[in-house]
DNA sequence: ACCTGAACACCGTTCAAGT
DNA sequence: ACCTGAACACCGTTCAAGT
């Protein structure tokens, strides 16, 4: 790559991940050009769609991911272990308004640019899962793709505005839907009552 | 109401009807007026918002659901009651795709044309849950708001095309987790074991 | 090799002009 | 009272022309 090409790519880049952090998945690609001051044809050079953009801002964080797993693997329990990451996913999304359903079609097409990073997350989260469950800590009619699933539905949950005060507790109820015999011993304060509104 | 506009308005909520739900709740407007024959000035007069014409769209379908909320209150079991218009609620949204997150948005906004509607049908399963926990059947941490979240999660869940298979399992794996006590007796058949991919 | 921006086909929304 | 469609400001995507 030229000098002047790994400039506009990197700049546009930071420009991007601005942009989407505060406009979400679907910002114009007309705004990120102008704002990082390049021609529109040099966005889509580099970037050939959308989900090729993402890709290259979110690879980082799904590797992240994808490592943070492994060590938890080695390091909690499996239903700690488990529970941990979900709420990791889930809050890493906050970041990123509208991703989840880019990534849930990602998934399942294997030409989307997004394909590989989010087949390696849920192989991750799968492998948590499968050691939650050998543990018979987590519901063991639920495979990985729910899984995935399920954390996609909370982060599109966390997308909506109206909802903040009660993402915490979502997870919460969604998270023990996963998880059996969670607290089984000592737990009085595990699930605060809350104020019916 | 002149004859002539009353017959543009129940042509246009027919046409509107039909495009809707085979493209979803983001449909083209433009196109809309297109396949109905009529200015695009004229869908503006009839239906002044997007948000206008969908409730006009709904308006029906929520009431039945309201409607059969307060008939299930005293025909049904209260767990019974509430499992099946919860699977009614999220089998409703399948015909008008992403319309979730519109009547979420509609939820918090006095303004919205769809506020009324939603509110009352938030009413309706604030009503089915409480009777629930009342009887002890369903957790006592969780409030209507929520309750309409998690619909409006497995609806978006049921949006997402790759999920088609995985639907009624994850219906059942989030409704487990606001139940309880459920099938104490019997109950061996009622979770099916399913293979895992 | 890389960059640019006009061009094309769309969109939502408004509003002067018509009947 | 109601309807129409041009006008405006956007968008994604492509591609000939420039350096």
């Amino acid at each position: 790559m030229r000098a002047d090409a790994k400039k506009n790519y990197d700049h546009l880049l930071a420009v991007a991940r601005a942009v989407v952090k505060e406009q979400g998945a679907d910002a114009s690609l007309r705004d990120i050009a102008r704002r990082a001051d390049v021609g529109l044809g040099t966005l889509y050079r580099h970037f050939p769609t959308r989900e090729a953009l993402l890709e290259a801002l979110l690879r980082t964080s799904l590797d992240e991911m994808t490592a943070q797993a492994a060590e938890l693997e080695t390091s909690s329990a499996p239903d700690d272990a488990l529970v941990t990451w979900l709420r990791e996913a889930v809050a890493f999304t906050r970041n990123y308004h509208g991703i989840t359903a880019l990534m849930m079609a990602a998934l399942d097409d294997p030409k989307s640019a997004l394909h590989a990073s989010c087949v390696t997350v849920r192989a991750a989260g799968t492998r948590l899962l499968s050691r939650a469950q050998a543990a018979g800590k987590a519901r063991s009619d639920v495979d990985g793709t729910e899984l995935f699933a399920l954390i996609a539905a909370l982060a599109w949950l966390g997308d909506q505005p109206s909802l903040g005060r009660h993402a915490d507790h979502l997870f919460e109820i969604v998270a023990s839907a996963i998880l059996t015999n969670r607290a089984s011993n000592g737990g009085r304060a595990q699930r605060r009552p809350r104020d019916r509104s």
